[in-house]
Formats: C-alpha cells, sequence, structure tokens
DNA sequence: CGACCGGTTGAAGTATATCAAGTACGGTGG
DNA sequence: CCACCGTACTTGATATACTTCAACCGGTCG
C-alpha cells in the first residue's frame, strides 16, 4: 500500500531534477552580476559586514515551482541551498505515509546542509510557493569558505541559526493545548516576518491547515477551530490563509499553555520580556 | 516548594564556571597526551580518516557532575563542547518555568555550537549523570580547522547530525498516541546506544520521567502508564529507570501511530486494525 | 457542469491531563 | 540506629480537550 503511494508521490512531484529549472532571468554567467549576487547571499546569510569583493565561483540561482521538491528525503546530495525568496517545509514522511512536517523555511534558512559533509538529506524540502534559491555546490562553498572569512562566519551562523529555529519548532509544539500551539505558531510566523523586514500583522500563510497541523502534532481540524476560536477572541482576524494579527498581548497569552510542571515562582520572566519586546 | 527547589538547585548546580571542574586526570599539558586526546576527538566526531598528526592547540576536558549545567540558556559563549561521555539533556525554561527538555545528547554531540560564531546558547545544557567534555574554544577551533581539514570535515559531519538529530526528536513527538511516543524514545535510545557501541536491549535511561515526559511533550503520569503498559504487553522489562527490550518488533507496532492524515487510497484502515488489535 | 480540494463545522467517543493518594528509596538529623 | 523528609515513581478517579468520522460549503480546474 505504501508502496503505490510511493510511486505516485514521485510520480506526481517529479524528481528533484525536473522540479529544479535553472531561472532564466537570474541564472546568468556575467562575471558582475554574479559579484552583487554574492553580496546578496551574504545579506540573506546575515552577514552584517562589508565583503563586497568578487568571488571566484559562479553563483547560480536556481527557481522552484510550488510543490516541487528542492531536495527528496534521504537523497545524496553535493549541493547546499540557501533560500533566497518564498517558503519551503522541510518533510519526512513515515512508514505508514504520513507526510510529517518538521519546519518551515524563510528566506535566508539553509536547506540541505548535510551536502557540505557528503551526506543524505535527511528530510525532504518541498517549496510551499514560487521561490528561488542559491544553489552552492559543496566544492564552491568549501572556496568560499577559504577566500571569504565573512562567508564562513556567515555560514557557521546560519547553521546555529537553523539548530535554534529547530529549538523554536520544538517549543511551539510543546505546548499543552491545541490552541496555544496554534497561537504560538502564529507569533513564531510573525517574528520570522519581522525579521525578514516584511508586516509581522498581516501574515499570509503559504501553507494549508494540513500542513500547520501537521507541524503542530494536531488534527488539521483542530487548527481550523483553533483559528476560529482565536478570531472570536479577537486575537486575530482569519481570511481562510490571510491572518491578521489584532491583539498582540491577547494572543500571547492565549500562547502561554502553562503545563503544571516545576512551577518555580517569579523568578526568570526578566530576560523573556526584552525578547518578547523585539 | 518551588521557590525554595530552584535555591537549593541554583546553589547545588552553582554557576557554570563553578559546575565545570578542569579534569585532574585528562586535562594535561604534555603534547603527546594532547594527540592521543586529539585522535579520541577525532574518533568522538565520528571521523573515519586517520588524522594522528598532533595538534597545536591545547585539548581540554571538563569534568560534569550530574545535574549541573554546561551551558546556561542565552549564556554568550565562546566554547563549543564535544560530549566526551556521558548523558546531557538540552533544555529551554518557558515563560511560566516549565523546564522544556528539547534533546537528549550522547557522547559525540556537540554542545554549544552557537560559540563558534559568538552567538549565545539557544538552549541550557544539564548533566544528567557525571560527565566529561571536550571544551574547544572558538579559536583553537577555527585553527583547528584550518590546520586539519578532516577535523573540519567531521566537525560539519557532527553539525548536520545534531540537525538530523533534531528531525528525529521531531518525529517522537510527533505520534499521536502518547504509548506511540514512549515506545519510539526506546526505540531512538536503543538506537543511540547502539551507534555508540553499548548494548541497544538493556537501556539505563539517565533523566527521570519528568525529562522523559516534557521531551515528549505529555504528562509524566502518561509515561508512566505507557511504560507499564508496554511492559504489560510483553515488549519490555521495567526497573525504574532500568528498561530492557525483550520484543522489539512489538515495539517497533507500537511504536506506529498513523495519524488518520494524507490517506492514499483506501488500504490504510488496515493497518490501523492491527494497531487495535495489537 | 461535476469533481475535487481545502476549509469549516458538528457529534461522539476516547485518550490523556489533572488532581490526589500511596509506595519506595535515599539522605539527614535526632 | 530509627524517624523523618523530600524526591521519584506508580496507580486511581474524573473531566475535558482532542481525535476521529461525517457532512457541508466555496472555490478551482478539467
Amino acid at each position: 500500500m505504501s508502496q503505490e503511494h510511493r510511486m505516485n508521490f514521485l510520480q506526481t512531484q517529479l524528481s528533484p531534477l525536473a522540479a529544479l529549472t535553472p531561472s532564466p532571468l537570474r541564472c546568468r554567467m556575467a562575471p558582475l552580476s554574479q559579484a552583487g549576487d554574492f553580496r546578496e547571499l551574504m545579506r540573506l546569510l546575515g552577514s552584517t559586514g562589508e565583503a563586497l569583493r568578487e568571488v571566484s565561483v559562479p553563483l547560480s540561482i536556481w527557481r522552484v515551482r510550488p510543490q516541487a521538491q528542492i531536495l527528496l528525503e534521504g537523497q545524496a546530495s553535493e549541493t547546499v541551498y540557501v533560500l533566497r525568496s518564498g517558503s519551503v517545509k522541510s518533510v519526512r514522511t513515515l512508514e505508514d505515509g504520513y507526510e510529517q512536517v518538521l519546519a518551515i523555511a524563510y528566506p535566508g534558512d539553509l536547506i540541505g546542509i548535510e551536502a557540505l559533509h557528503g551526506g543524505q538529506a535527511s528530510t525532504g524540502w518541498v517549496a510551499l510557493e514560487d521561490c528561488t534559491v542559491f544553489a552552492l555546490p559543496a566544492r564552491d562553498a568549501a572556496v568560499l569558505q577559504r577566500e571569504c572569512p565573512p562567508f564562513e562566519t556567515a555560514l557557521w551562523r546560519a547553521v546555529t541559526l537553523q539548530i535554534s529555529h529547530a529549538a523554536e519548532t520544538a517549543e511551539m509544539v510543546a505546548a499543552v493545548s491545541s490552541e496555544a500551539r496554534v497561537a504560538r505558531f502564529l507569533l513564531w510566523t510573525a517574528q520570522r516576518m519581522a525579521a525578514l523586514g516584511r508586516s509581522p500583522r498581516r501574515l499570509v500563510l503559504r501553507m494549508g491547515r494540513r500542513d500547520i497541523a501537521s507541524l503542530l502534532s494536531v488534527a488539521h481540524e483542530t487548527v481550523s477551530r483553533s483559528l476560529t476560536s482565536l478570531a472570536e477572541a479577537g486575537c486575530i482576524e482569519v481570511n481562510i490563509r490571510d491572518i491578521e494579527i489584532r491583539d498582540l498581548d491577547l494572543l500571547n497569552n492565549r500562547a502561554k499553555s502553562t503545563r503544571g510542571a516545576t512551577r518555580l515562582s517569579e523568578s526568570a520572566p526578566v530576560a523573556r520580556r526584552e525578547l518578547a519586546a523585539a
């Protein structure tokens, strides 16, 4: 049974080679354009310092169609991707065919870092919308690291960012009530939007309820219900995938789930406050 | 009560500086011993190739007491640690004081990688038992990466391993039924033990039920119940923290949770039936 | 137009959180 | 040494929140 599913799966989603089509607009060979792209790449990776030197490797940009796989789970790859625009979900297909969403990636996020040491992709990566990615062959990445120390720094920064993202995701799922999970998901999305310079109030979810549900480990009906319940509470306004945050404080309250647990009075809050403010 | 618990906690656990005491046995300055330690470090990191050259940086090993923090959440650090022996939990303290366990680390795992680019620890790291760690100041790590390419490779490998571990953890928590989560946790632990060359059948859990519960996002009572239920089913034998896996296949079955989900054709229900029957 | 997909809503059963009590163990102080 | 306390684990009873099954609606696409 999971057999034909798998087959079907591969047929409709195509192979990554077919899914990734070189962008006619951006994938140029002209050196100047490359240099410009490198600065863009550095900016994407969160590099603050100016590293505007030209680089000796070509930087190719690829376009990815919605629902196309950038990387198949378990696929050996020699290329690491840096998401440039759009959004991507990280998925694992469980034995029973259930598609577990593990993370959502936004511009600047790394895709398939395991390629850097010749490993296999530990998750699949599926575009949620039209995306563009920088494709960085491992050997080119190695060259860049040697040539351009700021790049090396930026790469490490990006990698550790991925790890703290994983922690954040875990924190989202950890909430007791499903409503709190959904609330946290919205807050998390808002935070990421803010970091990207987009509006943290008006969210446009690129994934369906089912994906959100999978990410949060709840039933998709529950996501739906939680959203309407949050909307009724006045926290948010929901229009299918367009969500507007109306009352941030209220939403924050709903996001607190408070599993009974190791309650330890009133010491910690200080540091978190700062985070909440940002 | 929880108030004095915290106080007590801080007193006994001390600051990380105090908690980390240099090992009198291993922290030598003699170059030969360093070289030996470097090979050990490489082995820990999973390096297959032989890189038995001496290195120009001193490798210090630290000892960590049970319940002591190797790294405090949010702490700025310039040192990355490689767990050498023992086990460690990665924790985040939520606003309400709940201690969320995010991961369990075993020998070879990296602790505080964010130090490599001068970031802050995104989670705290608490020793579950007596541990030893390699302490690698960021600049030494940089030197090693330059001096010894195999080290660089090994480091990347270790980093990406952390990321796939995060995916595995997420998969554990994603299970619908709490019994499945516990089963997956046991299987995961067994897998890690096997990878370490220890017995995957006889597990000695170093953490309490509360920690497991937190990791799996269930109530600790539920962990307890699930364990006894698995034991009654003949999968395992439980003796507080000593667990023996009796029937791996059975345990595997229990670990399959099968959220309805992406129903693929009409065959899915079958699997559920079997599970329900078992 | 009908089929399909994504989202919402309803109803019912159950799994699990929660509260509460009881046991066992290890340390501490008398 | 024993009584005592605190902690960790187990087990029980109850209520509720969630999953699940099912129907329905509004789009979009062929």
